[in-house]
DNA sequence: AACAAAATGTTATAGTGTTACATATCACAG
DNA sequence: CTGTGATATGTAACACTATAACATTTTGTT
């Protein structure tokens, strides 16, 4: 597995360097599966990566506004095509996206995500993948999708 | 630990069993917690008890309409008093809410979610929190909250 | 019986996401 | 090139989920 585009955003980092990664891998990964990361998709995913807090659509659809219009399919058609070619995610207990720092490799979305500075980590933890499937095999259950959101304080967030 | 109230949701059982002992697992916990088990929060969570499938609010509501009138607010109301107590639990990915099958004690929700049948089963794996805890504290993440729903194939909708 | 606290009713509205159909753009075969 | 089908975007309306604010009722306690 190769390095993660933030291997720890909720520490004091260069996130010119995170975008900068973001988007090239993502041009990258576009390219190799075919995919067209059109003006308008490339838009939103910068806007994804402006920080490591995840960002609500109709957040995303203000921000698309200033300079053409925009109506909410049009965040939402873009929010879709980045999550199927595996570049964001949705957080369902925020209602809320985020850049996939794992582009292109399969993984289960791991998140941590500070209730303080809001900033969430993708985690790709095999010891989480691995439990979840041992408790579920056990139950006869094949998984196909994870959802693991874990809400607390981030490092940064307790020492203050 | 003690027993769960459905220990194996994804196959055949007796589910007045299910609805019964829910029941009176509620009545003693409210009457330890003194907290007030009225008629509506009651007839919300035997709805919610109806079956191993997650309801959504509105969906409650339908239900609840038929006799009286009833507005969002009254079940919405009702559901935060059922989590509050410890009573029921919402799924995030599903927006739809389900009873809790280990009332009274304290423990992370995880749910497996089968797309098939939709019925949901609650887990209380000691592993899986484990491993959460492990990969947090590697980060120096306090955890508050987990949110952990897997999505999936129940063993009886495999065999099909 | 009187009061304060808790619960419920009521109306309106905020926030999140989708449907359906029209228009524009792109990729590629001819 | 150039027509054609597939893909992407624009637009308007709407469905679903949840909350705010305030009135009224019920309950527990003095």
């Amino acid at each position: 597995m190769s390095q993660p585009i933030a291997d720890h955003p909720f520490t004091p980092h260069d996130h010119q360097q995170c975008i900068d990664q973001a988007m090239a891998r993502a041009e990258a990964l576009c390219r190799r599966q075919r995919a067209r990361l059109t003006p308008l998709r490339r838009r939103v995913l910068e806007l994804l990566w402006q920080s490591h807090r995840p960002v609500g659509a109709y957040e995303l659809l203000e921000q698309l506004r200033t300079g053409s219009r925009a109506a909410p399919p049009t965040v939402y058609r873009a929010l879709d095509f980045l999550q199927r070619v595996g570049l964001a995610h949705r957080l369902a207990s925020l209602n809320a996206y985020t850049g996939c720092c794992y582009p292109g490799e399969s993984h289960a979305g791991q998140f941590l995500i500070c209730r303080s500075c809001q900033a969430s980590s993708e985690l790709s933890s095999a010891g989480v993948s691995r439990s979840i499937r041992q408790a579920t095999a056990a139950a006869g259950f094949s998984v196909e999708q994870q959802t693991v959101e874990i809400h607390g304080l981030c490092s940064r967030c307790r020492e203050d």
